[in-house]
This record gives C-alpha cells, structure tokens and sequence, in this order.
DNA sequence: CATGAATGAGCTTTCATTCAT
DNA sequence: TATGAATGAAAGCTCATTCAT
C-alpha cells in the first residue's frame, strides 16, 4: 500500500543511498543488514529491492560512483593549475584533501570495503583506483623532469601521500580544532618540506 | 573423541590464532564464520570453544597483544637511540614501519576491525592506541623544543606520519621490488625533508 | 500509462493465458512467479491483476476449462460413432489420445497441479474429472453387458487405460518417431487385444 | 540444547526422510517449507543442516535411491522366474505393481518432482529411469523374439504399461475394494490379453 | 580435547498482492 | 489498461554458541 501520495520514487533510492552511507561507515558492510537499512529510510525490507537489485550492488554502485567522481574532480582541479609542476602538485592535494574531507563516508568505503566486492566488481573498483593513483605519479614524475622536485620512488611517494591524505579522513572532525585550509596548509607543506628544520 | 593422544592443546590454540589472522584480513571480522575458521584448522567449529571464549574475544585478544606488543618495541628501539631527538624520531620511524611490515596482518586487524570490537574493548583498544600516538607526539615536541624539527601542529604531523607508514602495510610485498630498508630510507627522507628540490 | 493506444485487453488475457499454459507445465505452479509470468508476457506484474483474479484462479480456469472442454468433445466423438459398443470404445480411446496429445499443457497441468488447488476449488475439479471417468466405465459397462467385452472389473479397467493413454502425452514428441494416428492405432489395439501371442 | 540423551542423530536423519516423503507427496517439492519439514520432525529448520545438504539434495536422495532399490529389486524378481518370456513379463509387471504400492510415495516424487531436480541431478535420474525401462523393453523384444508375444512397437508398449501400472498408484488405497494380488491380476490380464472379448 | 546434534536469532531475497497515479 | 512503489509473510540457509558424550 503506498503510503504518501506524489512520486516519491527518487526520494526514497536517495535517501537509501544516504542511509547505507551512514550505515557502512559506522558498522560495516557485512555488519549491515538490509532490514536495518530499511528502517533507517522507513521502509520495509522488501521494498529495497524497489530501488537496488543486490546488497551487493549497492555497495559496488556507492564504490564505483565515488571513484568515477573522484577521478573527475581532480582532473578538473590540476587543470585549473596551470603548467608549474609544484602548482599542479599543490592543487591535487588540496583536492584530494578537501574532496575526501567532504565525502567521508564515501571515502571510508571504497578504501575498507573493497574486500566485501564480488571479484568482479573488486577488478573493476581496483582498475578506478589505480587509474587515480597514475596521475599522481605522473604529477611527481613531470615535477621531478622539470627539477621541482627531488629524484625519489615516485610509486612509493605517490603511495605515502595518498595514505597521509586519505587518512586524514579518519580522524578529521568538522568541528574539530582546525579548519580544512588549515589541514591542507599543513599537510601540503608536509609533503614538499618535510618536518626537519 | 579425542583423535590424537598426547596434549596437542596449544598447538591448536597456535593454529586457531594463526587461521584467524588470515581470515579476518581476508575476509573481515564479520565475514569470517567460526565454520570456517574450524576447517582452516582442521576441526569442528564447536572444538574451538576449548581455546576462545567467544569469537569476540578472539578478535580483542589479538588486537590488545598487537598493540601491547607494537608500544613495549617501541620504546625498546626509542630508548637504544640515544638521546638526539632526531636519532630519537628515525628510530620511531624505522621501528613503527619494519614493526608493521613484519605484522601486516595484526596491523590491518587492529585498524580495520575496530569498529567489530564490543563498546568495552573498543574503549581498551582506543586507549592503547591513543598512548602510542600519544608517544611520536612527545618526539615530535621534543625535536621542535630542541630546534631540530620545524614548529608545526605536532597531532596533525604525528598522525599524518602514521597514516603514511602504516598504510605501505596495505600494499608492501615481500617478494616486491623494494627491500624493506630502501623503504626505511625512502619514507624518513620524505618525512624529515618532504619532496621539494 | 497504457503504452499502447487502442484496447489490446483481450490480446493481453490470451498471451498471459498462453505463457501461463508454459510455465506451469515446465516449472510448475508453485515454482512459477507472477513476475516470471508477466515478464514473459511483457508486463508488469502488477499489470496481470487487470486480467486475473489470483495465481490460484488462474490455475483452476485453466484447469476447469480444460476438463469442460475434454468432456465435451469426448461426448461428441462418442456420439458419431453408432452404437456398436466397440466402436464406441474406439471412438472413446481415439479421442481421449488424440485430444491429449493436442493439449499436452492443459493435459499435463489438469493431472498434475491438482493438489495446488484450494479445496473448493479442487473439490469441483475432481468432481468433473470423475464424471469423465464415469463415461468410460460406462462404455465399459456397455460393451460387457453386450458381450463384446470380456468381463472385469470396469473401474479399474478404465482408470488403467486412462492411465495409459494420458501417459503418452509425458513423452509423446509431435517431431518423433511416431505419428499420432499410429499411436492411436498402437495403443486401441493394446487395449483390446493385450500383447500376448 | 541436545534435548534427548543417547545418540539420536541417525534416527532424526530417519525422521526427516520419512516425514519429507509425507509432505513432498502431500503437498510437493516446492510447496513444502523445511520449517514445515522441521516442525514435523520435532526439531527447529536450522537442525536440519545437520542432517541433509540442501532442500534440492534432499529430494535427490529419495529420488535416487528409489530409482536404485528398484531397479534392483526388479533384477531379482525377473531372474527368479526362469526363462519363459511370458512368465519373466509377468514377474516384471507383478513386481512392478507391488513395489509401487508398496512405495507410493517415492514413486509418486520419483514421478512428479524430477521437474524440481537441478539439470545435474536430472540427467542423472533421468538416466536411472532410462536403464529401468530399457529392462522392459528387453523382456518384451525377448517375448517377441521368442513368439511369445505379438509383435509391436516394443518401446509404446513398454511406455504404455508402466504408465497403466505406475498410474495405479495414483488411486490406489489400502483399505480399499481390491486386494494388491487383484491388482496384478487384473492388470496382467489386461496387459497380455487385452479387454476385447 | 573433540565431536555431532541441537538451538534461536538472524540473514538476503522472493513472493503474491495492493493501490494511487 | 499499465505502472512503480509499497507491503507482510515467508522462503532457504547460515550464524555463534551450547552441551552431553
């Protein structure tokens, strides 16, 4: 029996959408059960599967979607820096810091649930991933070309700064003590400075 | 019926923790069955009650020995290094990550499957880890106070630190093309000198 | 929103009569879904309830209309045959084969799917196969009290040849070795004349 | 909570094939819930799993072990009777009959549930219940062979009478007019001698 | 110390059906 | 007439755990 006039459709495969987010984050994917994502949007269980064609599915949709926007956005960003090899640099890890700053949850998922993707969704997921990570060792590889940065293990590089990055996302707090320009300020000069005097 | 005579009690009691190590890693804390952690072993699930007293339990006790284990090296390495505070964070550095390639499968346990522990031990585990950090902080601010690292926000830089050297655990490969010192090298030199040229 | 101007209503009931008729036989009528039916039909499932009932109702129709229509035209053929009780019996068993073997669906559903009937239902289905039964023992009956049948007990002589004859319709293939008029010829003659020397 | 001392496992495992045959002729495969199973048996669904694989191999044990025990019974009763054609036909139908009324349960599932077998376990059933036939068709070639029998389509003939035979089940009641030896009478005579006077 | 059998809770998913649009 | 969204019930099956033997 539908319960609200309108269409209400959409609504309710958002609000899903944001509840399995919420739900993942907090307990797990395997930890969640479809019945207590469907309370939390106010539905019955069965009727989900209006909206998702598996549990699974949906875990992949969340993973697969966020690694698409993910990829775009810095795109888009390093672009907007211009040519200087340390700008570009600078500007992708500004993105990436405040991009996984706003989509925590989304983060959190993709990097701790890719485990619980089926292997072909797993194949798929990895491939995004590791797409994402070329352009940053092609960031450092052009910086170091044009001597702006120093000669290192670019993979290695590229690897230690995404797990700085990402896991930033761990512990950060909207309402903590300091602001996300303040985390990018640091973790940028971090990167290009180091902390020794 | 016991199969074998003679007590081969803490033998299994090593193989239960050492299929548990790999499953939970493989598969999840949530996605692991007691089933199947008793085929890996080579006994029925029920057998396993002579050596765990629940399954959560088996998860806190491996975590609580990580941690406990990771804090006593620690300071064992730290306190070797003398007493230039520099020589004080390398050793920290080289420890925590030659300590976690060697642990890769407790380390990823301990931080991917805190959110499995009942509220009581997660509190345990939280503060366990809280006073590991709690120590790099103090390195930190004892190399600032010194004037041989550059003032900055030492939480942030400890956590970052740890965020980059616990997550090469996520992707190291024994057999892979970098030794474990070379990674020893390659991630000091990027947290004392950053990337710049 | 009617996808397609112009009533298709009845065009509609007869498909789903007609895919009905082909899942049931293959899976079943427990076993074949609403949703499987309406897919087959290029429906919504929701879309059925503007031609059926029920699941259930739409099993008995098929099957009462069957037994009405086996009746029938049983009758019939009986009719045109004179009154020579064999050539009654012929005329009996000829059409029983050959109208079995034009309607193996309904056939096979009418005998098979009967204990998915509710009660009531059921109770009058197996009322009008009893009355169908009942016509044969009757000619049964006939063809003793004339003399051109040997006695026996007639009941049980006609639910084995209708055992018999509606057997055929399992593994009977319209492109087989056998075509339907030497079947009918095969069997009349086993019925008969039995297969001894 | 094992309820009962002593072991009680194989005659729960007895329980459940008894009260499966019960239920799967009543009510069919797929109509049939394993709650329903369990609650018949006295046990709760999940202790079920001790005892068979799945609900689908279940239903393949019965039905092949009943498509074994009676091929193998019917060897024996058809070697008893010694050489004349004739009279190895006549074992084979008066085992046939009396076997089936003995295990009308199994042969109806054997008979109306193969649909339900996986395609696997259908072709092997479906072999099983090939080789039985071939028996009969043997015998009947042999009659031929032998001038002991009128020459036919030995394959209609053998379809033909263990539809009649095993049709008998369908109807057949203990308490009822007949006695099982009547049965075989009347349905031996039937067969060799037909019906004609 | 190990086992087979049992349990109650819970899982994801499918089901027939309803109803406003 | 057709639809998408919803429902309550129920399905087969797995789970961690217990306990007498």
């Amino acid at each position: 029996m539908a319960r609200i006039a309108g269409s209400n459709g959409p609504r309710t495969a958002a609000q899903i959408r944001r509840a399995a987010l919420k739900l993942i984050t907090r307990h797990g994917y395997e930890a969640m059960s479809l019945r207590a994502l469907a309370a939390d949007v106010g539905i019955q269980a069965a009727s989900l599967y209006n909206h998702i064609k598996t549990k699974q599915d949906l875990l992949y949709q969340i993973i697969a979607e966020h690694l698409d926007a993910l990829m775009q956005s810095a795109d888009v960003a390093v672009a907007q820096a211009g040519a200087d090899p340390v700008a570009r640099l600078r500007a992708f890890i500004g993105h990436h810091l405040l991009y996984h700053l706003d989509k925590r949850q989304e983060v959190f998922i993709a990097n701790f649930e890719l485990r619980a993707l089926e292997p072909a969704n797993l194949a798929k997921a990895v491939a995004q991933r590791r797409a994402y990570e070329e352009r940053l060792i092609r960031l450092i590889e052009d910086g170091i070309a044009q001597a702006a940065l120093k000669p290192t293990d670019t993979r290695i590089a590229a690897y230690a700064m995404l797990a700085m990055l990402t896991g930033a996302c761990t512990w950060f707090r909207p309402d903590g003590r300091l602001s996300k320009a303040e985390l990018v300020q640091l973790h940028t000069d971090l990167i290009l400075n180091g902390c020794a005097a």
